[in-house]
RNA sequence: GCCCCGGUGGUGUAGCGGCUAUCAUGCGGGCCUGUCGAGCCCGCGACCCGGGUUCAAAUCCCGGCCGGGGCGCCA
């Protein structure tokens, strides 16, 4: 006895009104298994919804006790008819005429699925496959899917090509102190921290405009809400830029066409999670660092970069000033910037970097990089790096290079703020933290 | 790397020196022909590890492991 699978019909897919008395092959996890009596209730699940399947003892005696002795979350397929129904909730229900099971789920579950208990992240994490069978779970995941597709679409709509570089590399952008190490034959080498080099390479290389949807590695031993050691870096980085209002203006456009097709295409998803998307402003509104510091209260020079607590006033303020959850942060101190960024020539001291500060986090950090071949070996050194390590990377600006720009979003970052996820951990499927290394 | 808090059945918890360790969920069994947070009855199942204090430790102390949160750093 089988079931033909190539027939199955998904839940969403079966209509009463039409499909009233028809036969069909459904098939999925048992959710749960309601006796009641001489009949039950079987609740199947697939991945667009629930189908109750019922069995009546005298009429499928087989199928009933199959179906009573098998535990939650068995993977089973169902030929029967479906039968339109009011007193189903869903309308109709299935009426088995065979069953087979696939595989028998074993018990108890190490989290429930559906069960009305409170269950702890870490446990979640440690069981994340079951976790992910929950609904609410899964929508996240759905929504991060849609997330970088719209980031992919934005950018090849403009030109952009998408480029794939190595996460194993010699060097890091900033040295080696937050790197993991790799052994790499008889070498170390490390995993790629950004994909920064490369990407700047790209633009020189004669694509102008390219983008990296990929894995960072950062070897951070930080321990919070907001941080992994390992997480999706959505890169991009352009040619022939002015300055890098032409970046900000970018990232701009492109949030507002993510959430767009975000709200177009996860309207279940986003009912499941209970979440509405904020806004994106036509413009985002940009403050200067120093402009920062004032609002703040600081007096111009006390800090050189803003703290978790300075982040989270100033999308405060500026969800106040300008009713908007997005505020870039332009020209950060260039001492606490990478040595690629840009100075400004006119305000000595800072930089041509932004960020992007979304619900009181950073989400974004881009910028106006150095195309000059002399003002960037001479910046690597006098950050006290080694230019000869470097060489690799400065070929492209001794041999003709765009002025340029980019950034980096942390899809996590931006992902767990748009949903209002508590845990950076809950924006990934299977995070990497201090501890954590399985699964 | 630093600081604070925590670890009790599969899961989530109560108990915080002394009664058979609480409750929910789950799991097993029974009853029920319309359940959908099903209901009712019976049962099963736990004090993170090591050392110490004490007549007595889940409870107090020390160490370890693991977890949660914050800071630094960052996306």
């Amino acid at each position: 006895m089988s079931i033909d699978l190539t027939r199955r019909v998904l839940s969403s897919q079966i209509d009463p009104e039409k499909m009233h008395d028809t036969e069909v092959v459904v098939a999925g996890w048992v959710e749960d298994v309601r006796v009641v009596g001489k009949i039950l209730f079987a609740i199947l699940r697939d991945r667009e919804g629930r189908i109750q399947i019922t069995v009546k003892k005298n009429e499928s005696p087989k199928i009933y006790e199959t179906l009573k002795s098998i535990h939650r979350e068995s993977v089973i397929g169902v030929l029967g008819k479906v039968v339109k129904s009011d007193i189903a909730r869903m309308g109709f229900e299935i009426v088995p005429k065979e069953c087979v099971v696939y595989s028998y789920a074993h018990a108890p579950l190490p989290i429930g699925i559906i069960d009305k208990v409170h269950v702890e992240l870490d446990t979640r994490l440690r069981h994340r496959v079951l976790d992910i069978r929950k609904d609410n779970v899964r929508a996240i995941f759905k929504i991060k899917a849609t997330l970088v597709e719209g980031f992919r679409q934005s950018l090849r709509k403009r030109g952009f090509t998408e480029v794939h570089t190595s996460k194993i590399i010699a060097e890091g952008t900033e040295g080696g102190a937050n790197l993991f190490e790799v052994k790499y034959f008889e070498r170390v080498a490390y995993l790629a921290q950004s994909p920064q080099f490369y990407k700047q390479m790209m633009v020189g290389a004669g694509f102008e405009r390219v983008y990296e949807v990929g894995m960072v590695y950062r070897a951070e031993p930080h321990n919070t809400t907001r941080h992994l050691n390992e997480y999706l870096s959505l890169d991009l980085e352009m040619g022939f830029i002015n300055d890098e209002y032409d970046v900000m203006r970018l990232e701009n456009e492109i949030l507002i066409e993510m959430i767009d097709l975000i709200n177009d295409e996860n309207k279940r998803e986003l009912k499941t999670l209970g979440v509405e998307l904020p806004e994106v402003p036509e413009r985002i509104p940009v403050i200067h660092f120093v402009e920062a510091m004032e609002i703040l209260g600081y007096n111009e020079g006390e800090k050189l970069d803003l703290d978790p607590e300075d982040e989270k006033r100033l999308t405060e303020w500026s969800k106040e000033e300008h009713d908007s959850e997005f505020l870039f942060v332009d020209g950060y101190p260039l001492e606490k910037r990478p040595p690629y960024t840009m100075p400004d020539f006119e305000r000595p001291g800072y930089s041509r970097g932004f960020d992007l500060l979304f619900r009181g986090m950073e989400v974004t950090t881009g910028g106006q990089r150095i195309h000059q071949y002399d003002l960037l070996v001479e910046s690597y050194r006098r950050r006290g790096y080694d230019p000869r390590k470097f060489e690799f990377y400065f070929e492209v600006f001794k041999y003709g290079m765009p002025p340029h720009g980019g950034l980096a979003i942390g899809a996590e970052r931006l992902l767990m703020k748009l949903l209002n996820l508590n845990n950076i951990r809950e924006a990934m499927i299977f995070p990497r933290d201090r501890e954590r290394l399985v699964p």
